[in-house]
DNA sequence: CCCCTTTATACTCACTTTGAGCATATAAGG
DNA sequence: CCTTATATGCTCAAAGTGAGTATAAAGGGG
């Protein structure tokens, strides 16, 4: 731009669309979760291990055709219906990533650019045929994210070790103390290290600190050059690697939902009509890879108006019938909204 | 897409890269906030009333070009850092809007689409000239947002009386009851109507609500059949308009802001180096757009360990004079970095 | 200098929320 | 009739929250 600044003329933004150097294509990429089998499920696209791309999943995408389709949603829900059958009930966009040489390095052709923007979606379970698809566990991808059976050991045998390595290193072009302590901060906070609690919605920056700290097969891929020696084969593998930056946009996908989890309503999307205290339970516990304090959680899913009681009682696996609820859907027209705010419960006795 | 979807392969994105009708030129909008004199502001490119766009503001706003940046953030911050000559801090993505003929109509060549990707940024506040933009407060923009002095009567005398008849009306292809029903719940959540509380983060969601029920000039503009009659010019006008989708983004970095403050230390990020808790709580009284109860902010803000006292004290207008206090940035290291979380005080007391 | 206004700051108090645990109830299966 | 599950009701202490009282320290006008 010439100096549109103090006046971003229309001329000058359709002069800029037509220059060449500016286009891009927006893809359109879709973290469509679900939760079965009490266990959190991300919809992916597997490629074989033969056709050069690793075998590494990929999540649904599909570039957005500005001509066919009004907004940035529609397009995504047009083409995810089209390809998967699946209606989606709740999408919400993410992060617009133009990174390049991140997602892109391997897509692109020369001269040309795609900026990717994310969405999630959550969808009830079910068992339909999906055209290739599949259902993953997504810590396959995030094995450091699940400690509802407590701290996953790659943490501590892997993970922090491979992290103290990094933040000894000598960074480049910065007073060797403050990178250090930098460093050291962010795992810190990251990992739960030296008493930091573990904080669940810190998804994304732990995906981002194995990145930049070259743990990742994704970081090696996209020639990070700390991150080589993952292709000599004998570094440990840290959870299951996406195409393109796919596990970011996983990453965020689950930082966001399991913040949001807490002041919407949205676990409700994930259940059907009818479901007992217990399943609504282990999903959010699911969703947010800890144990939650049972006693503490029906009483903040009752008091909060959440629920109704349906009187069908739930002939269930186990002991004690329970009764079956259904969501309120009223509390969207009352209150701003609640969510599920609450602790994991420190200890496992009650969960 | 023809049947990419099992197999989202290298060859058809860079197919559908090459393909015209899918190119589009991504717009980067930055919604640029300061708070000085106790007022929010944010900074805008004011047009003539001579050219043909109404003398309306814009945001300041450039196309972002992949071949020069790397990321989508670098690239607003080097051409803001350019025509404004401001150094950013604080910069947040917002949301990528995408709609045809809400933002483009005006300013796309034909067959050339623009999505644009709103940021925030928080600078502190200085005076120097900043080459044809320029700072004015949001609440201009947005009168129904500021209830610093109680409730604004813009929304008793002018807003609430539009949207009853709004809601009055027969919307088209839904059962009449239902859609008359949604219409209310909407406007009652909103703006707070029958003893629902004001919610200062539906910033957002006000916004989208009197553009939908046809009471902004944007709506006008953009030719919604309903707004039509803002063109006779006897209509109220509500707050004042922007061009393009730019109110939009404004009250999108408005809700944000709101939020985030409560949970993160973002306020610091406006404030000088040194500040008493009466200019910190007035600029986020600004930002909120509601009064706090001063002795519980304070006993917030010290509990919290966000400040610590610096031992000069403030020779200030009015009363005892107050002691100064600096961010204290170790925060961030110690627990997972904790906000500002406040009720607004009922009662105007102790404000 | 005294009084009034203004802001700063310490402290109290009732009430709610939260984290944790105890106790009992009701099923299934040997 | 045990044991093992899960369901569900209830208590309790600690922490947090909303609101207010009380006192301190400045400036300005008489």
């Amino acid at each position: 731009m010439e100096k549109a600044p103090a006046k971003p003329s229309v001329q000058s933004a359709a002069e800029a669309a037509m220059r060449s150097d500016k286009a891009v294509v927006i893809g359109l990429n879709a973290a469509i979760v679900t939760v079965s089998d009490y266990g959190p499920k991300i919809l992916v696209v597997p490629h074989d291990e033969a056709d050069g791309t690793g075998g590494w999943d990929a999540l649904p995408f599909g570039p957005f055709n500005p001509l066919e389709h009004r907004t940035l949603e529609i397009g995504l829900r047009s083409w995810v219906q089209e390809q998967t059958q699946l209606e989606l009930g709740y999408v919400e966009q993410l992060y617009t990533f133009g990174d390049r040489g991140r997602h892109s390095l391997e897509i692109e052709a020369p001269g040309e650019h795609v900026v990717s923007v994310g969405y999630l979606a959550l969808t009830r379970s079910h068992d339909e045929t999906l055209k290739g698809a599949a259902w993953r566990d997504w810590y396959q991808h995030f094995p450091w994210e699940d400690w509802r059976e407590g701290k996953p050991p790659i943490i501590d045998q892997v993970i922090v070790p491979l992290l103290r390595e990094w933040v000894a290193k000598q960074s480049e072009a910065s007073p060797p103390e403050l990178a250090r302590g930098k460093r050291r901060d962010r795992m810190r906070l990251c990992f739960g290290v030296d008493g930091v609690a573990w904080d669940d919605e810190k998804a994304l920056e732990r995906y981002e600190l194995l990145y930049s700290a070259g743990l990742l097969l994704e970081a090696a891929r996209d020639g990070r050059p700390n991150a080589q020696h993952l292709f000599q084969g004998k570094a440990p593998q840290l959870g299951r690697p996406m195409q393109f930056d796919h596990r970011r946009i996983l990453a965020t996908a689950m930082s966001r939902l399991r913040a949001k989890i807490k002041y919407r309503p949205v676990a409700f999307e994930l259940m059907p009509p009818a479901f007992t205290l217990y399943e609504l339970q282990k999903t959010v516990e699911a969703l947010l890879g800890l144990h939650v304090h049972k006693q503490n959680f029906r009483r903040l899913v009752e008091n909060a108006g959440l629920v109704e009681r349906t009187g069908r009682m739930s002939t269930r696996t186990g002991g004690r019938p329970a009764e079956q609820f259904r969501f309120r859907r009223e509390v969207l027209n009352e209150r701003p909204a609640p969510g599920l705010k609450l602790a994991p419960s420190r200890s496992r006795a009650n969960s």
